[in-house]
RNA sequence: GCCGGGGUGGCGGAACUGGUAGACGCGCCGGACUCAAAAUCCGGUUCUGGAAACAGAGUGCGGGUUCGAUUCCCGCCCCCGGCACCA
């Protein structure tokens, strides 16, 4: 009689055996097959959430895998310790936000430990500790040093009761998230990174990063926005009108010049004129909802003033339009109504004169003012009309012909503009890094030297609210200038907290150098050979640690300039919802767990009830776990119920990473009765007593076909593992396997050696998913050895041969019947045998047939008269 | 609007290179065990007809290529994610 599945008992000693032999600990020189599997690391909110669980899983399958086939792996944790929640709990409860973050560090790490992820601890990391972030002030200033840092003003949110900054998401509706009070726009001197003269090198690189996802680096690419075109100047009395375009080919069709209404030649026009400054006003105060800007009307106003054009000199008027961004290009553009959208649509409003300029080269294409076609914008087969010197030109010539006519005049230049801007580091927030400057008021900003970093954070002080403690510290604030020694202030500005994410994985390897960022040991695991996290960090997160990345590189600390080779964004953790409504329409939400489905005869929905009062509740559709809908799981709870492995192999099994997984408690029973299955099998197969070596000849038929599929499994789950990254298909083909090996009936000494060598394997197959139920199970099995280091079942290939195949036959390509037949069996002897077959007969009866297409040792189609 | 990803049983999902659609799991139905229930075990489960053998239909919709299409091509509908007056 053995002892029934149970997780609370056996799953704490193995772990403690983990963590005593210190087994997941990565070596300092790995060699060159090392693995570096690394997620993205979690803020320490408090909790770890279903999200986390997922993601950490994923990694730990992968790693598991990778270190049963004998590779080394790193799979490192560590902390974004500093960040603006800190800060909220502070006001809130009055806690330093150093105490909160540490405890909360302190409280996730026992949670991860209970997931049983092979995590080498020793290499932990939080971003919040003085020996991590200075080494983000070293590189700071190496970047002042070289020019890619530098300081400018940028704009702010002003919160004008709190006195303080806030960030973007703490306005609401343009209003401050406290205080309600309307947010200023604020011109504050900030440090920026000149990512922007790496955005030809990072949009160009994302094209080899073969092991990303399509999708992110379209999302890069749009982000980094390269438009390739040039910048024309518009000559006027005692000025010029600089804009860029990316059609300088329909140059002549320009028959009008638009400006953001925040251009100074927009604010020129409103000081002389009352209509044009209320029109500004209006646009300003016109919502700034992607929705509603969305379905915005175009308007504009004309200045009075008029441009030259470039080539012909003609007078051209200088409209505002509100579709103009003054943030982009020069603010200002040369309208082409006929052959742009926006301007056609702002001509047709407003009665503004429309030349065609360009022409396809096919016929049956008649341009019409009142109606806009696609083909208004082609650059292909189309040639330039109404151009003068240019007509019959086509895009590429007619681009270069205009661009050098301009250059000639000195009117134009050819440029490539990006959508992407430097990056604003400086945050006005105490709870982050510090910036190493110290002002002094004979010197200016003085970096601080570099034998003074870190410039520490002080740790005790309790933010209210009201701006920034820091900038009230006089313990901080106070010190000597390094060049004058005249006392001066210190930089009260920390950076944004993207800086620590953007090298953190670079640390890892080098977690206790406290001489160097990185050293050796850094290059010896870079790059990331798989890099799992969410969608969410697309763009931000990983285009900024791209550009991190080169920046090391360029300063010889790293060989590496692309740091994440395979990239895997796993899928959001939704669950069903479930509400009340009052008489007044307000929705009481509750959560899944505690709500009682019944289901009809088909298995449909048919009713739901709260479990406590037993009164209905409805339906509210599948949605990402969230509080506001109260459908949040809580991993820890699940982990205490059944185990870390039941919750880890359902969060495996329900949906392949990429895709969003629904939470369902039903779910997470059958993977509990999986693994409960799992147990007692091996147990009873156990009991059958212990078969000598494994015989391969002279085996039953019956050996035979179990031996073929437990290597079958071995060689597709593998496969899964490794190289598909579909876990689910993997653990489906274990259950499988086990399915067969449990209603396979040992007859003998021979068959029970195939049973123990399914049973063997099928344990290791399934422990990346499992580790804890696999390493009792293989201990039980008779091996002393931990799993990590027991190897990964090998493929027999001779097992793999079948001495009978099922062959499908096809009658005008429907299924008529199946047939057994020999691998290998020719052609005319499948045709034979497939005319034959009862029911195929039947539908070939006296039919002529036309044609047989035989796929040998798949499928016969005889193909005959209708 | 643009970019990317999807749409397959009652549900989550599988079918990897054009070759048996629905693996595996959930749910549901039936049975065994039990005084009974839970747990467990066994069988069934795309839909329609049929006792069954089997037949017909079937992978969002319409067309095409092919001996053969969930898979490839063309057109459309819907859903999800991202970006957006980007000149």
């Amino acid at each position: 009689m053995t002892e029934p599945y149970n997780p609370a008992a056996i799953e704490p000693p193995i772990r403690e055996r983990w963590e005593t032999s210190n087994c997941f600990r990565a070596p300092d020189e790995p060699g060159a097959d090392a693995f570096y599997c690394l997620s993205m690391f979690p803020y320490p909110s408090g909790h770890l959430h279903m999200g986390h669980m997922r993601n950490y899983t994923i990694s730990d399958v992968i790693t598991r895998f990778h270190r049963m086939n004998g590779r080394p792996v790193l799979q490192p944790m560590g902390w974004d310790a500093f960040g603006l929640p800190a800060e909220n709990a502070a006001i809130a409860r009055g806690v330093p936000p150093a105490k909160w973050t540490r405890d909360n560090i302190a409280h996730m790490r026992t949670q991860l430990k209970e997931l049983g992820f092979a995590i080498d601890w020793d290499r932990e990391l939080a971003t919040c500790n003085p020996d991590y972030y200075r080494w983000n002030q070293w590189l700071f200033l190496k970047m002042l040093e070289r020019g890619i840092a530098y300081k400018k003003t940028g704009t702010v949110n002003w919160d004008p009761v709190d006195q303080t900054v806030l960030a973007n998401e703490q306005v609401i509706d343009g209003k401050g998230w406290r205080t309600g009070a309307v947010v200023e726009k604020r011109e504050i001197p900030m440090y920026y990174l000149r990512i922007t003269d790496y955005a030809e090198d990072l949009l160009a690189a994302l094209d080899d990063l073969d092991g990303w996802p399509e999708r992110v680096r379209a999302m890069q690419a749009n982000w980094i926005g390269k438009s390739v075109g040039m910048e024309v100047v518009f000559p006027y009395d005692g000025g010029e009108l600089k804009v860029f375009t990316t059609r300088p080919d329909t140059l002549m069709g320009a028959t009008w010049m638009a400006v953001a209404p925040e251009h100074p030649l927009a604010r020129a026009a409103a000081e002389r004129d009352q209509e044009v400054a209320g029109f500004i006003r209006s646009c300003s105060t016109g919502g700034v909802s992607e929705a509603e800007l969305a379905v915005q009307e175009k308007r504009g106003i004309a200045t009075g003033f008029s441009v030259e054009h470039p080539l012909t000199g003609r007078e051209l008027p200088v409209w505002i339009a509100n579709y103009v961004l003054m943030g982009y290009g020069e603010g200002a553009i040369m309208a082409v109504p006929a052959h742009d959208e926006r301007d056609f649509e702002f001509a047709n409003k407003y009665g503004l004169p429309i030349t065609q300029v360009i022409q396809p080269e096919a016929d049956g294409h008649e341009y019409d003012s009142a109606q806009w076609h696609d083909w208004y914008t082609a650059k292909e087969n189309v040639r330039l009309v109404n151009s003068g010197a240019y007509d019959g030109l086509d895009f590429r010539a007619g681009f270069d012909a205009i661009a050098e006519a301009l250059e000639l005049k000195g009117l134009g230049r050819r440029r490539t503009q990006f959508r992407l801007r430097d990056w604003g580091i400086s945050r006005q927030r105490y709870w982050g890094c510090p910036i190493p400057i110290i002002h002094c008021d004979d010197c200016g900003d003085v970096p601080v030297p570099e034998k003074d970093l870190p410039v520490e954070l002080p740790e005790d002080l309790v933010p209210d609210g009201s701006g920034s403690p820091l900038a009230r510290s006089e313990a901080f604030l106070a010190c000597e200038c390094p060049k004058c020694g005249k006392p001066a202030r210190r930089e009260t500005d920390t950076m944004d907290t993207f800086v620590d994410s953007s090298w953190y994985f670079m640390r890892y390897p080098s977690v206790d150098n406290d001489s160097a960022m990185v050293d050796a040991r850094t290059d010896a695991w870079m790059p990331v050979d798989q890099y799992i996290g969410g969608i969410e960090h697309a763009i931000l997160h990983l285009l900024y640690a791209r550009f991190w990345t080169r920046v090391m590189n360029e300063l010889d600390l790293v060989k590496v300039r692309e740091p994440f080779s395979n990239l895997l964004t796993q899928g959001m953790v939704l669950a069903e919802t479930w509400y009340r409504e009052d008489e007044k329409g307000r929705k009481t939400w509750f959560n899944p767990s505690d709500v009682d489905v019944e289901r009809d005869a088909k298995g449909r929905i048919a009713s739901a009830r709260l479990a406590a009062d037993g009164q209905p509740v409805h339906f509210g559709g599948i949605e990402k776990m969230a509080k506001s809908k109260n459908n949040g799981v809580d991993p820890a709870a699940l982990v205490a119920q059944y185990g870390a492995d039941t919750v880890r192999l359902f969060s495996m099994f329900a949906a392949p990473p990429e895709q969003s997984l629904e939470w369902s408690e039903a779910g997470v029973e059958g993977a509990w009765r999986f693994l409960k299955r799992l147990w007692q099998q091996v147990h009873d197969h156990i009991a059958a007593g212990t078969p000598g070596a494994l015989a391969t000849d002279g085996l039953s038929d019956q050996a035979l076909e179990m031996r073929r599929r437990i290597h079958e499994t071995i060689s597709k789950v593998g496969d899964d593992f490794g190289r598909r990254y579909t876990f689910n298909t993997a653990i489906a083909a274990v259950m499988e396997c086990s399915n067969h090996l449990s209603r396979f009936e040992v007859e003998g000494e021979a068959e029970l050696a195939v049973a123990r060598e399914g049973w063997t394997s099928l344990v290791r197959l399934i422990a990346p998913v499992t580790p804890h139920i696999s390493q009792a199970l293989w201990a039980a099995l008779g091996h002393d050895d931990d799993i990590l280091d027991a190897g990964w079942p090998e493929v027999d290939e001779s097992a793999l041969v079948q001495q009978k195949l099922t062959v499908v036959v096809q009658v005008n390509g429907k299924v008529r019947g199946r047939i057994e037949a020999a691998p290998g069996t020719a052609r005319d002897a499948l045709q034979q045998q497939a005319l034959a077959e009862e029911n195929v007969s039947r539908f070939v009866a006296d039919k002529e047939i036309r044609k047989i297409i035989v796929i040998p040792d798949k499928l016969v189609n005889i193909v005959v008269a209708a």
